[in-house]
DNA sequence: TAATTACCCATGTTATCCCATGTAATCCCG
DNA sequence: CGGGATTACATGGGATAACATGGGTAATTA
């Protein structure tokens, strides 16, 4: 059943064969998808992967696709993320394999931080994920942000 | 039937495995949310850990992927609530496993205080909740924006 | 055919399910 | 309206399944 998009962090180990598993709380959000994979690329901005459903890979294809091969815009999204963007399958067991050009990008080796970040994830050198200082103040300032009205009458 | 949001405080025992009993009177509001779960993370402001229904952390979900991933905002809030979230199925008998960097975070060992707070509760070790102070004149502030009128026609 | 990737099975650990019990709250019917 | 019967709760414990991980072998593919 879907849940809440990816959520929570987990250090997973990355085996001789590149292999690590996707934690189990991905897997699951990729149960309504029509493949069993994750699309993943080099974070733009930080020594991270970047990691997305396959249904918001395809918005990302539609987007490059609308804004047209003369946008600058689209022609940038397309060769900063389309390709250099890798289908990972998920094997039988929940693993999937990382590409050595991710795991150089990130610096990742023998262990690899799953952060849940939504709609989407990263995946991080634990060491480096460590570092990554967080802003509360401002988040509790988003919070402030939520919508103050209920769905269907649920909490 | 679902009530009026997570109400009254109670305190349950948290046994070796970490389960506790979730209070039979937050269970009933899930009633009407599509998974039988609870979201939690680490507050923000104190040493207690937050709670949320589904459709709530799905608000706050959809509220990072508004703010995009360039607003400060959302980012905080997606690396200081979404990647420490966590989802605590209910099972058959009522209970939860809590998460122990969640426990952690809140001192929490072997009991655990449920606290009502409308759209959301807090989960707090028992003696750190006591000594909690209440601003009762400004609880009383607050009821006096109350509006006056009644909806449909109930009391 | 050498290297890589996919598939299959094994294992320790952790979480989940299922059943049992004591107690408190609710129901029901005289 | 009262008091016994019944259900709902919180809690404990053992059995079962899920998860992360390691290793072997067959299938690709370059």
């Amino acid at each position: 059943m879907a849940t809440s998009g990816f959520l929570s962090t987990a250090t997973n180990k990355v085996d001789a064969k590149r292999r690590v598993s996707l934690p189990a709380a991905f897997r699951d959000l990729l149960a309504d998808e029509a493949v069993r994979a994750v699309y993943c690329f080099p974070s733009l901005d930080h020594s991270a992967i970047e990691g997305v459903s396959p249904s918001r890979m395809d918005q990302m294809v539609d987007l490059v696709d609308e804004l047209g091969p003369y946008s600058e815009e689209g022609q940038a999204l397309a060769n900063g993320v389309l390709a250099r963007a890798h289908k990972l399958d998920v094997d039988d067991d929940g693993r999937v394999l990382l590409p050595e050009s991710l795991m150089a990008h990130a610096g990742v080796s023998d262990r690899a931080t799953f952060v849940g970040l939504g709609r989407r994830f990263e995946i991080w050198a634990p060491e480096q994920h460590a570092s990554q200082a967080i802003n509360k103040p401002l988040a509790r300032e988003a919070l402030t942000k939520l919508k103050l009205v209920r769905k269907g009458g649920a909490v």
